[in-house]
DNA sequence: TATCCATCTTGATCGGGATCACATGTGATT
DNA sequence: AATCACATGTGATCCCGATCAAGATGGATA
């Protein structure tokens, strides 16, 4: 699959150098575009009325965050480097226009969106398992634990000491294995 | 807002009645179109491995269902419905075609597509909030509450009796009322 | 009218995840 | 090397929602 976004005029994208710590937006500010990683990694968090994080999303190398936002006039979430390097910025003007113009781009965003849904309603499914045995399992399964622990609990929902003992009795008992300091892979 | 189907050709849409508990599509099936409902009421939900539902989305008068099946080969979950009526079914290949020619259309779409993008996240911040009568309080507020307490639970990762309790102390603090058996309102 | 059944509602008990607390390891910075 | 911040882990305790159980209510159907 070719980069869905080379049917762009030139002026549409703008690289961004970030450092970890950094917020390309916050929530409620005017919207600009959707942006893609070109290195490091950036997720997606709300912060609740309680002071407690959630993480919406993760994206990483060639990931795109913040797409819906194209026809949204605010962000509705913060995005945070988790991990310096770099994204490319896409104005939403450009999108709109070259959709309008390009029909092989128009259905190629749309399909993405399209993805999007099945996404999130994948992750509503894995957020639904009560167990948290099961749920962290399943969250490995589906590649979710490439980041710390920490992190991992904040998009399933748990507390991160809960997260640490289901490792641990996953690990017990033989569906998984514990690497090293902080890295287990399934079995 | 008009009809955002109008551009459709005559033949794209087809009038099917239901009754409630009716299937309109299963899990796994091959997909041939999205769906609007016309009277009545769907639910769309999948199954867990224990066998306990999960209510994913709810479309009343009006309101769209399986949008990103136009992308995907299968549906992801299964559409039953759950008080008589009809919808429309409206075939892929003819929203994939109208896309290509109609540019109102296609961005029509996609915004459809970018608001369930939104109305996820903001589900699954729901999700995230910790407290059941929190919960039960902001999917109220979000106007969540228009089935019986046992739909609703399915919703929002609560048991029906977690939901019951957590009704009764919100009408003891005044901020709801119970006006009548199973239904309550905000104060 | 009688029956059936899903929803509604409340009670008692139990368990799992939250919470609090603390120790350790590790990479970054100075 | 020393410091710092944060991820990693583990233990003890508590509380809230799940679970099991049972009764009440009301609408549909025969």
């Amino acid at each position: 699959m070719p980069d869905p976004f080379s049917p762009l005029p030139a002026g549409a994208c703008r690289t961004i150098d970030m450092q970890k710590g950094d917020m390309l937006f916050r929530q409620n500010q005017p919207t600009s575009g959707l942006y893609r990683v070109v290195a490091g990694c950036v997720t997606l968090q709300r912060t609740g009325l309680g002071g407690e994080t959630l993480t919406l999303h993760r994206a990483v190398l060639g990931g795109l965050f913040a797409e819906a936002s194209v026809f949204s006039a605010t962000y509705h979430c913060d995005a945070i480097c988790t991990e310096a390097g770099s994204v490319m910025k896409i104005a939403s003007a450009d999108i709109v226009s070259t959709m309008q113009t390009d029909r092989a781009f128009s259905e190629g965003f749309t399909r993405l969106l399209a993805v999007q849904v099945q996404q999130y309603r994948a992750h509503i499914e894995l957020l639904a398992i009560p167990s948290a045995k099961q749920r962290i399992l399943a969250a490995v399964q589906a590649g979710y634990f490439d980041a710390p622990v920490t992190e991992l609990a904040t998009r399933i929902n748990l507390t991160h000491e809960a997260c640490y003992r289901a490792l641990r009795v996953l690990c017990d008992e033989g569906l998984m294995i514990r690497v090293g300091r902080g890295t287990y892979m399934l079995s």
